[in-house]
DNA sequence: TTTGGTTGGTTTAGTAATAAACTGAAGGAG
DNA sequence: CTCCTTCAGTTTATTACTAAACCAACCAAA
């Protein structure tokens, strides 16, 4: 193996171990931020996705986030009871809403929630942050 | 507000998807290709730390990982009953270390999986990853 | 018309992680 | 000496997630 091909194979690592480590850092942080409102970073995240994709199938919601639909079951079981979001049936898919109280919830929590993330990130100047976000999106593209 | 501060808050929360929406497909990715050698993620997390870092302590490798002392207990406790890493105790604290089937392990599952990693950054180039690990390391430095 | 595949969702068992409360040992201050 | 704090590790209950098996409904092809 070649120097070079060494280090490129060590820099993965390093990347990934990074990235890793600021992810259960951050999420941490994140859980502790909306206690306030009683969510967990999880809710909000599907909060998010069901207030701004109105009317999307469990599935769909699964692929948004990268998850599997058992997750989203489960997920959506437990905020459906909270009284946040609510399933409609249309043959054998379920489209799912935020309730009244879900939308009151968004329209709450995601302003401080916008607020809290930017902190989250303020250790990077503007420019490094589009840089960053240019990155991740790079790295997702599929092929 | 203005138009400026509101677009940092978006870049925030679009920074802070994309990263976790590639963590948990890159972890998901990652698990299933460690199933080769019998080992989860983080348990081989665990195994590089230990290699790397000889005789460290329980709350030691908590911070590393920046995971709870908790955690470690508990996977120390798997990865100490599958005969990888033994504890020392001297006085009251646990020293950690690889057994010799644990080193050998760590031999035979670091270089493939240096690779695997590499190959999850290979759609960028190694200018952009050094870039992106300058980035990750910024984020995480303390005040 | 049966048969078999695909699709959306559910269930279940297991893993990783957390927070918070706890144990037990040292080490220092009165 | 006793009390108090701190520190390393453990325990417990809970959350989020996965993989894999499953169910039910529709669809198409033979």
């Amino acid at each position: 193996m070649t120097e070079n091909n060494h280090h490129a194979k060590r820099l993965g690592l390093s990347l990934w171990f990074r990235l890793a480590r600021f992810y259960t850092h951050s999420i941490r942080r994140t859980n502790q931020h909306l206690k306030e409102w009683g969510l967990s970073a999880s809710q909000f995240d599907i909060l998010v996705q069901v207030g701004v994709h109105n009317r999307l199938t469990q599935q769909e919601l699964a692929d948004k986030l990268f998850v599997t639909k058992g997750n989203v079951t489960q997920m959506i079981n437990k905020m459906e009871q909270l009284g946040w979001i609510k399933r409609e049936q249309e043959w054998k898919t379920k489209y799912l809403s935020l309730t009244d109280t879900g939308a009151a919830l968004y329209k709450e929590v995601v302003p401080p929630q916008e607020q809290f993330q930017a902190e989250q990130f303020s250790k990077l100047t503007t420019e490094e942050q589009k840089q960053l976000l240019i990155l991740l999106r790079k790295l997702q593209k599929e092929d």
